[in-house]
DNA sequence: GCGCCATATCACTCCTCGCTGATATGTTGT
DNA sequence: ACAACATATCAGCGAGGAGTGATATGGCGC
C-alpha cells in the first residue's frame, strides 16, 4: 500500500517532469511564444523562428500530442494556436520568476549554458 | 540591429528554456516538492526521495546555483529551502496545466515516458 | 492529371545530462 | 586529536533527445 502510494506520487512526478520536459526546449519556446501573438501556419514559423521545416514539424507534433497547442486545416495551410491559457499562464510565470532568479540560472553550469 | 534584436530574444529564450529545464527532471521535482512543504536537510532529503546522496547533493548544487532554493547552515546540518514564492506558484501553475493536458503528455512518445 | 506548395515522417548522428562509486571536505562531540 | 556523521566533489558511463537530410503524403490550381 505504501508501494501504491509511492508509484502515485512518483507518477505524479513524472508528469510534471515531462510537460516541464516540453516547455525547456528553446526551439519549442520559441514557436510557443510566436504562438503567444498570434495563430500561426507551419511555413510561417518556419519564417520566424528560423529553424528547418522538419524540424517545427517535428515541435509541433510533439506539442500537440502534449495538448499545448492546436491546430486547424484550412486549405492547404495548418493554422496552429495555444491550446489553451494555462500555457500563457506558466510562460508568464516563467519570466516571473527569471525576473529574480536569472542572475543565478545564467551563472548555473549544471547543465549546458546556451 | 536586427541582429541585436535577435540576439537580445534568443537569449530571453534560452535562458527560459534553462530555466525550464531546472524543473524538467523528477530528482529535481521530488526534491523541490519535498522542500515545499518545509525546509530539509540533506539527509532528510536522502531519505524522502530514495535518491543516492550525491545525487542529491548535485542536484541542490543545481538548484542552488540557479537560486530555486536557499540553505542555511545549522550546526553538521545544511538546511535547504525554497527561496522565492515564484517557484511554487510555478509549481502549482503546472499541476493546473495537468488538470487540462494530463492525457495528452502521458500519450506523447517524443520524448521518453516515465 | 500534373506540378507545386505545405506539411509530415523517418533514420541517423551528436551531444547533453543524470546516475553511480569513490573520495574529499567539514563539523560536532569526546 | 580522533572518530563519526553530514555534505560536497569528481570522473566515467549510459541513455535520451534535438537537429539534419532525404523522402513521403496531401491539398490546390492550371
Amino acid at each position: 500500500m505504501a508501494q501504491l502510494v509511492d508509484d502515485r506520487k512518483s507518477a505524479t512526478i513524472e508528469r510534471r517532469a515531462k510537460l516541464f520536459r516540453g516547455f525547456a526546449d528553446p526551439s519549442r519556446l520559441a514557436i510557443l511564444g510566436a504562438l503567444c501573438n498570434e495563430p500561426l501556419a507551419v511555413h510561417e514559423l518556419v519564417e520566424r523562428t528560423e529553424l528547418s521545416q522538419p524540424n517545427v514539424s517535428n515541435h509541433l507534433r510533439c506539442l500537440l500530442d502534449c495538448g499545448l497547442v492546436a491546430s486547424d486545416r484550412e486549405g492547404r495551410f495548418i493554422r496552429y494556436r495555444i491550446s489553451n491559457p494555462r500555457v500563457t499562464v506558466l510562460l508568464n510565470d516563467v519570466d516571473a520568476l527569471l525576473d529574480v532568479v536569472a542572475k543565478g540560472v545564467e551563472a548555473c553550469d549544471n547543465y549546458r549554458e546556451a
